[in-house]
DNA sequence: AGCGCCCCGTAC
DNA sequence: GACGTACGGGGCGCTA
């Protein structure tokens, strides 16, 4: 079906100049000192969207000067508008220019708004069998999609809006949105409204009552008070304020579809005007578009590349393009999530911002490119880059969960909070805010008076968390029901209940957002939702992961490293015990144990285990013989005992530490196996806590990081031999050390073999690695 | 009302 | 102060 785009236009030549007037950049303007930022953001904007949709229909619509019929029905109408700046009004003849000589067709009507001139052909067109697409960021514009209509936002993030999209954004129908507008108002256009009724509730009231005007015959039955009585009182305005909102689609436009058929562009006539108003990068391409045989015009120029800072806008670059991926660039500079937002980054890099976003990516890709050589290099080419477009995929795909569980999880658990809540009031003596740890604080350690044990913090309040309350359990009944009471309210409200409103309406399915520079060690980092947090270590949680399945028919496939930071700190410390252990394929806590215990491991009893795995897990973070004694609730002096005989057996992991931290001390800052860099300036801070802290992160960032480049590698080949064997399984999650796959039975077989001997081969070291794979019908059974 | 910080808890 | 890397929910105080 051919599709007809409708350009709002002055909603984003204002749109355009007043965000570059926030972001405090000079205003762009040519050398003769004609104002352009506007004329040039609205030209690329068009010029983006013929090149990327290639609509066959194309017409800028704008208003006609002078009053319309809404001035005539409401003095007040956009009465709170400021005067447009002059600065902005003397480019519009000069945007007029500029779609005469791009050919694109303008239309506008005396005495209407483009509003209401977009609604009337779009309607029309419409009923011809044109599909329409509005493009606009004008909320107001959401009432007129419908039957082949369609509202694209450029602003947000080019987000397509049909019916139902509409519905989930708004919470009504397209055709309720101008009812939704009479009862809330809209200030920007001093539409009044019905005072006191807000977003939530104007969806309620149109829910309950379909229209405004239903409304208004029955909102003697309309409960809430303030609500009723609102309605009651201001009937005529918000009468009024829907016919102020309402676009007209009867508008007397003069039109054929067939003069706004997308034409070439006049090209002398625009390579003059680009000339004109200085837009010589526009000028260049125009140019070597005719002169096809141009030679390369100097030997410096950067490599013809697409310059990209996620993979989100627009799908995924296909892989064969030369990339440059200006997020990943920066990340592995600096290796600090929180530095490498684009605006940050155009703050450190460039000495002003450039006029369009893909000017800025151009700038910072050439600053970023010389920074990346060498290791770095090495790690963008054959890690960070090739694991872009798998991860796209992975995202797109999502993950599918069984909301009927969820639900009725959830309200099994609504019952019994509700339960723990009466009694953890009437054990408190009266009721207060269990979820409000300062409340809980007074509670537990004035009212009761139980010892307080976690002492008063920065912000001088008792502590409450898990481990405090553990210790207290004993002495009062209340302590337990807390514990339990927060553990159901915090997986209730953080997955049972969180996890179905993130549901894609298009597929029903979870899909997170991974992001490839969320940790500064290279690991992943996943978001909206997190499910590299999905409960495992209690029943309850597992019920949650049970919720996660695969298509229906197919398996769960899961595979996780085993031990694999324990693994690298036997590669890289060439510890004999260590290696010994691992190349053994010993249960390395149990060898722990027996080492430090001076015992054979068959003597090992399970708590002895229990310490040492505690210790293997301290050794890989630099945990000190205090927090060992907490964890384990052993006394100190047994914690550094334990530490101490740790390092005498495994001397040569104490060695490495000590060189990690010369390493870090003498280049400042910390290697992967890949060459994977992470900065640590506090290596050398004269504040002790500091220093120790960026001590601690000299020893975990080697380990940490390795494992995560290692699991990137794997899971890079992972999805070109899938798509090489035309299998149908599909990788769906990375959990650090852990890969789920979705998998058609007959593959169960071929895939699991593969995913094992990709992981386990990902890279050759002085101990084996080791990946097992489970499968089941969902993610907790699969392993 | 919106933002940011804190506490707390989930994962590896 | 004391164990590395994350994300997110709820409370709460500050600001407008």
């Amino acid at each position: 079906m051919p599709r007809l785009f409708l350009v709002d236009s002055f909603n984003f030549i204002f749109r355009a100049y007043h965000a570059r007037q926030r972001t405090g950049a000079p205003p762009m303007r040519t050398s003769r000192g004609s104002s352009t930022e506007a004329v040039f953001i609205f030209h690329n904007m068009l010029r983006k969207l013929k090149k990327q949709y290639q609509p066959e229909y194309m017409s800028a619509v704008f208003e006609s000067e002078g009053p319309t019929f809404r001035d005539e029905v409401f003095a007040e109408y956009k009465a709170t508008r400021t005067e447009t700046p002059t600065e902005l009004l003397e480019q519009i003849p000069v945007i007029e220019r500029m779609l005469d000589v791009l050919r694109i067709p303008v239309l506008k009507t005396q005495g209407y708004e483009a509003d209401d001139v977009i609604g009337t052909v779009a309607c029309k067109a419409a009923q011809e069998g044109v599909e329409v697409w509005i493009i606009s960021s004008d909320k107001d514009m959401l009432q007129l999609v419908g039957d082949g209509i369609r509202m694209l936002d450029p602003m947000k993030n080019d987000t397509l809006y049909d019916p139902a999209k509409v519905k989930e954004y708004k919470g009504v129908e397209p055709g309720q949105i101008a009812d939704l507008l009479a009862l809330v108002g809209d200030t920007s256009d001093n539409i009044p409204g019905a005072p006191g009724i807000g977003d939530k509730g104007a969806v309620q009231l149109l829910e309950k009552f379909g229209s405004v005007e239903n409304l208004l015959d029955h909102a003697a039955e309309v409960e809430r008070k303030a609500y009723r009585e609102s309605l009651l009182n201001n009937r005529d305005q918000v009468l009024l304020s829907k016919r102020l909102a309402t676009i007209h689609c009867s508008a007397p436009v003069e039109f054929k579809v067939e003069d706004l058929a997308v034409r070439e562009a006049d090209v002398p006539k625009l390579a003059e005007f680009y000339r004109e108003y200085e837009f010589y990068s526009f000028l260049k391409e125009l140019d070597l578009g005719v002169e096809e045989t141009a030679p390369a015009k100097d030997a410096e120029a950067e490599p013809d590349s697409l310059v990209v800072y996620d993979w989100k806008a627009g799908g995924a670059a296909p892989s064969e393009k030369p990339v440059e991926d200006v997020l990943l660039y920066a990340f592995l500079v600096l290796a600090d999530p929180s530095a490498c937002q684009i605006t940050s980054l155009i703050a450190r890099y460039l000495e002003r911002p450039a006029a369009t976003e893909e000017e800025n990516l151009k700038a910072l890709a050439a600053r970023l490119r010389p920074m990346i050589t060498g290791g770095l290099r090495k790690v963008y080419d054959e890690i960070d880059l090739p694991l872009a477009p798998v991860l796209a995929r992975m995202e797109r795909l999502g993950v599918r969960i069984e909301t009927q569980q969820l639900a009725a999880l959830s309200s099994r658990m609504d019952a019994e909070i509700g339960r723990l809540t009466e009694e953890i009031y009437a054990l408190g003596g009266k009721p207060f805010n269990i979820n409000s740890p300062k409340q809980l604080g007074e509670i537990l350690f004035d009212e009761l008076k139980l010892p307080t044990q976690g002492k008063t913090g920065k912000t001088k309040s008792y502590s409450t968390a898990a481990d405090v309350l553990e210790a207290l359990a004993p002495l009062h009944p209340i302590v337990q029901k807390i514990l339990d009471y927060r553990q159901l309210a915090k997986l209730k409200g953080t997955y049972v209940d969180a996890l179905p409103m993130l549901l894609s309406p298009e597929d029903h399915r979870l899909h997170t957002t991974f992001n490839a520079a969320g940790a500064a060690t290279g690991r992943l980092s996943s978001s909206n939702p997190n499910l590299q947090n999905i409960p495992i270590r209690t029943e309850l949680g597992r019920e949650i992961r049970a919720a996660f399945v695969p298509e229906p028919g197919w398996k769960l496939l899961v595979a996780d490293y085993s031990q694999i930071e324990l693994r690298l700190l036997a590669h890289f410390s060439e510890d004999p015990v260590l290696v010994e252990a691992f190349r053994n394929n010993e249960d390395i806590h149990t060898r722990t144990a027996a080492e430090v215990n001076g015992v054979p491991p068959l003597m090992v009893t399970p708590e002895m285990r229990r310490n040492a795995k505690a210790v293997n897990f301290g050794i890989v973070y630099g945990q000190t013989a205090f927090g060992l004694s907490s964890q384990l609730g052993i006394p100190r002096e047994e914690a550094d005992r334990y530490i101490r005989e740790y390092f005498t057996r495994y001397a040569g992991v104490k060695k490495w530490i000590a060189a990690r931290i010369e390493e870090v001390r003498k280049r400042g800052y910390t290697l992967t196996l890949y060459g994977r860099q992470r900065p640590i300036p506090d290596i050398a801070a004269k504040n002790p806590n500091a220093r120790s802290f960026a001590e601690r992160t000299a020893v975990n960032t080697p380990l940490q990081g390795t494992a995560a480049d290692l699991i990137k590698k794997a899971m890079i080949q992972i999805d070109c031999e899938l798509m090489g064997r035309g299998l149908k399984s599909r990788m769906l999650l990375q959990v650090h050390d852990e890969l789920i796959f979705e998998c058609p039975p007959d593959e169960l077989a071929e895939t699991s073999k593969l995913v094992k001997q990709l992981m386990e081969g990902a890279e050759k070291l002085k101990v084996p690695l080791l990946a097992e794979v489970g499968h089941g019908a969902n993610w907790r059974d699969a392993k």
